[in-house]
DNA sequence: AATCTATATGCGACTTTTTGAATATAGCTT
DNA sequence: AAGCTATATTCAAAAAGTCGCATATAGATT
């Protein structure tokens, strides 16, 4: 049993849950930090759409922003959301498959990483 | 990693969640199955309000109605629902202490135990 | 059978969220 | 410095959710 306010605050931050895409994100951002446009790629959606997305989760601080050049990668920052996730979406994957070829930075790594 | 469809369905099911009333009936619920007006006294929301709340946990299937006269107690049978409220909430109470006298045969029965 | 009681439903106004589109910005690159 | 690139912000329309209120219903009680 809690008090009345909590479960205001707790229904807000499960609100942010509550939502495919954002979901997806978070579930991409647990495996490894992202660049935004590995995030667009991923989606499939334009980077407007994303930025909007991203920006409602900064904003609560469960992601946090690291800017690296013109890219900026986000990273999940919240424990008690990553024991949500996990027991949600079960135990995420070890690395995605970089099936879309992405300009960042990042996404040159992984390409290599692959050819080898 | 899941497919499109199951970020979707997920994120519907989250959504019940992510209402500070519907969030508190579960709360409740979890403890023992409770009558509407149970529910009412203790969310101190108009009747119609709560049915409302409880339509959408039902038409879900996360709740289920068990008739009893003119009453109806609502019971929590969703597994997966009760672990992630479990992981949400803590783990429940073993009994509400009631406060408030309620119309129902559950009270009277547990206004009985208290007055004991 | 008429009434009462607990609960359910339907509907509409209001608020919030979602999403698309245009534009802004910050930092590379030339 | 001018342009380019990745990302952010703003704004508005559309969609969805919230919630109050009036009313319906089903099962007891008289």
């Amino acid at each position: 049993m809690i008090n009345q306010t909590n479960y205001e605050e707790i229904a807000n931050r499960i609100k942010l849950l509550a939502h495919p895409e954002r979901l997806r994100i978070l579930d991409l951002l647990r495996q490894e930090p992202q660049c935004v446009c590995h995030l667009e790629a991923w989606l499939g959606k334009p980077q407007p759409y994303i930025s909007q997305q991203l920006r409602l989760l900064r904003e609560a601080g469960i992601i946090r922003d690291e800017k690296d050049g013109l890219n900026v990668f986000y990273r999940l920052v919240d424990a008690e959301i990553i024991a949500w996730l996990e027991l949600i979406l079960g135990v995420p994957m070890e690395r995605i498959t970089p099936i879309i070829i992405c300009p960042c930075p990042k996404c040159e790594i992984t390409k290599f990483l692959i050819d080898k």
